[in-house]
DNA sequence: GGCAATTAAATTGTGCACAATATATTTTCC
DNA sequence: GGAAAATATATTGTGCACAATTTAATTGCC
């Protein structure tokens, strides 16, 4: 007797991809917990590792984030050691994010999470591979 | 030229997770503002459209949230008269919710939310199908 | 019966998210 | 060159999330 009322929970497809969004970030907080970061957190260390002085607005696009929720973050990695906030000197807008050395070693420290994480959820390669496809088919629909 | 380091953003099946999530969120947003509801209070109005009566509990096991986040979100429900909060006579140790007239109104005036969902995301019905069986799936598995 | 262990909520504190607004700088365009 | 529009960041306020702790009630077990 399965329940077909569009608004019952188990038919919702939005509630197991908000469930497994924070259920996917607890499993990453005991290894983010180690280096002293929260997975937000991680997320903005991966784009300086992947290029480092970027502006705020920059890792905002890459990461859906605006402002209100990137500025006190990034002060919050400043105050742990990990990055420089430092504004652009042609263009006085801008705030640049650059790794310090501390944040460039935790590139390495990190280098064990995802072989981590993949042991912990557990899925076949290409199940994950396929999963990823969709999960981003519909977030690029969605941005237009 | 792809990349196809690890820790690459491009290479992470959890970032698009947690950025879809909050993508899905926004799109629930005005359809919930007219309701005056947040998604997570919509998922916990859900949750006694199906059952009335239940304890905090129950709630935080199908929603996968704990009392940190629901005795404060159950008291802004109260606040809006969409529910009352009442001590089990039996087990005092029991807040149980129940709607509220207004918060029985609401399920129908919620019920054109999942089509106008399933339109925003505009993907096709055995794709969303799959989608959430992927999902749920893992979601299972990280469960035990 | 009585004490320890368990269970249910609430509280406290930190860190996101995000809307709305403010401030400052730069660009555009006449 | 100067006002208006656009851009980049910061601030304020509300509402989750969640760890850790506290309080109170109930259950288990001798």
């Amino acid at each position: 007797m399965e329940n077909t009322d569009p608004l019952h929970l188990s038919q919702q497809i939005c509630f197991p991809l908000y469930a497994l969004s924070r259920e996917i970030t607890g499993l990453y907080r005991p290894l983010l917990e180690e280096l002293d970061m929260t997975y937000p957190q991680y997320l903005v260390m991966m784009v300086l590792w992947e290029q480092d002085g970027p502006g705020v607005c920059d890792i905002g696009k890459k990461l859906f984030l605006d402002s209100g929720t990137l500025t006190p973050l990034l002060k919050r990695l400043e105050a742990k050691g990990f990055i420089i906030r430092k504004r652009n000197t042609v263009d006085e807008r801008v705030v640049q994010l650059f790794l310090t050395d501390s944040g460039k070693a935790l590139h390495h420290k990190a280098s064990s999470i995802p072989a981590k994480m993949l042991e912990k959820i557990d899925l076949k390669i290409d199940e994950l591979q396929e999963l990823k496809n969709s999960l981003n088919k519909i977030l690029n629909s969605i941005q237009q």
